[in-house]
DNA sequence: CTGTTAGCGCGTTCAC
DNA sequence: GTGAACGCGCTAACAG
């Protein structure tokens, strides 16, 4: 059983033409005999043939086979929407390679070019860079791309996104109304949009309320530096009340001060968040999660691919119709309880 | 920039010959004059050419991309598992594809199909079966497989696992140590070898430490049962004071147990379990986790599974020596807190 | 040192 | 209804 049988040795066993066999693997029986359909299935399962996808690829310019790059698999996020594509993509039967960023632009561009050499048939990015440049060779060579979650300057390719800033802006506003007025902020730099645009909907929420911004209370910066910032800001005079945190990275870094310094996060601090992370309701009593779609944001993502590998649709129409603000949800802990 | 460039393309705009672009292409220079060389370098710039992987693996059967297919996904072993595998195949650019058979061998079996169809040059899998016939393909078309977490009966193929039996029976002791006789057990349906031993392991420590097993602390079932098995046991008389819990899905259900009756777990409940979860020592003040080195595990994986395809050692060499039962270690969460 | 040729396994006209 | 022949893009002898 060493050696590869081929369509060429079916046909052999089966005492017709290579064409025939082909026709006969495409379910093109139009205008075949029984008696040989018969025999060439015969021979299919004595030989145990099975069909080379590589060949067929090559022929035929298509591996049904998509990239996806993701900028870190350790968000969250990042999990629920690589199953979302999965599973979507596997009703459709095409294959999925996902590969991961790491936040690096050289990275993700070396898998670019993995992917494209791979003859990937479209991808779905969660860019690592804002520049377009890293995207160019794709959109030139005509590849169907699809962005999910940051969007990418005068790219022409469709993205799903959620409204970063409104979602920001209404928590915050939220926690206002609620009473809270010393406000914190723990975020990673502000290099992507995305937190461009959720720190601005922090900010814009205090400006409309007429607090002013309190510099102290403010961390942008690496995940391993939330918790010294937060031990800082909570030992301050005018410590913070509430904290909003922009990703669950950070969450899970304040969560853990708890742990590290053995004492809890005082019991009247209110969270607000991106990103669900399991059990943090425990750690505050108030937590207020900002929920993003991510399951049907990447089952969007992959429609939206889809549409333009398998249904030919071009990206142009997709993108002046798709382009999605995808709807988010803000929520109470107190309401999960309820 | 529609059309592919090919490497006829390149040729004809450097005025040689598609051999000599080829050689260029796989670093052959040997007897290449420093003008050609020149020649080709800057017809590919200018074209932007980019090899095609798929036909240059239909030459050479390789196609320098392995399978994984993991059990589920939603274990954080797995999780680990799949980062390690990944992250030691680009060291040597191969490709991964991922594959999730949600404990389903009908799925796990199709993806096979799959793969093998996409000429993948060698596969690692977290099996779904126990029963050989699964993988009976890959075996007899001498591709490379190497078996993780769960071993397969009478496979020739080698496989990374735990010694799970010896992890379980010393965790259990260790309780038996510190004074708790009223050990429950929660754990999925005894049907992979995996969670025999685990479930052997616990019985044998209690059998050496003469305490009669009772049955009505042990519960083997789905993970949405566990909730009501883990109230039922604690609502008896002779309730529990220390349970094995042999998953982390299992840890989670218990866990949420508290969230749901809006009370913890009694603070005198010694837990154990394998795999960790984040803050679950925060829910029990005794929580001893038998740690498997997921990331490890993957990463030996990998190896055994490069070894055979990049290197071309043979299975059997791997499998009398290789076949691990590496080593787990296990922690109390009084040791995280000192 | 470089060009010619023959496949890798499969799909597709176009005659028979 | 079926088969011969060509090509997808690339590599590997073998000539020259």
């Amino acid at each position: 059983m060493r050696k590869n049988v081929t369509l060429r040795d079916v046909a052999k066993e089966a005492n017709v033409s290579i064409s025939t066999v082909s026709q006969f693997m495409n379910g093109r029986f139009t205008y075949m005999g029984e008696e040989t359909k018969g025999r060439i299935e015969q021979a299919i399962a004595q030989l145990n043939y099975r069909p080379n996808a590589i060949a067929r690829g090559l022929k035929q310019q298509k591996t049904t086979t998509i990239g996806v790059i993701i900028a870190n698999v350790v968000h969250r996020f990042s999990t629920l929407v690589v199953r979302a594509i999965e599973d979507m993509c596997i009703k459709y039967n095409y294959h999925v390679i996902i590969c991961n960023a790491d936040d690096d632009e050289t990275k993700e561009k070396q898998y670019i070019d993995m992917l494209m050499a791979k003859q990937i048939d479209g991808m779905i990015i969660i860019p690592s860079s804002q520049d377009r440049k890293n995207y160019e060779d794709i959109l030139s060579y005509q590849i169907p791309l699809v962005f999910l979650d940051r969007t990418v300057e005068q790219s022409e390719a469709p993205s799903v996104v959620v409204n970063n800033y409104k979602a920001s802006y209404e928590a915050v506003r939220h926690l206002i109304d609620r009473g809270y007025r010393n406000i914190g902020f723990i975020g990673p730099e502000l290099k992507m949009n995305t937190r461009k645009e959720r720190f601005r909907g922090f900010e814009e929420a205090l400006r409309t309320a007429g607090i002013a911004e309190n510099e102290k209370l403010m961390y942008h910066g690496e995940v391993n530096g939330a918790q010294k910032a937060l031990s800082a800001m909570l030992s301050r005079q005018q410590k913070p009340d509430a904290l909003f945190i922009s990703n669950d990275r950070m969450l899970v870094e304040a969560l853990t001060f708890a742990k590290t310094y053995a004492l809890n996060i005082p019991e009247d601090l209110a969270l607000v968040t991106f990103d669900e992370v399991e059990y943090a309701s425990f750690f505050s009593p108030s937590l207020t999660t900002i929920e993003q779609p991510a399951y049907q944001m990447g089952e969007e993502a992959a429609e939206l691919l889809l549409k333009q590998v398998n249904d030919g649709v071009p990206a142009e129409e997709l993108s002046r119709e798709y382009v999605h603000r995808t709807t988010f949800h803000v929520r109470d802990s107190t309401e999960i309880k309820a």
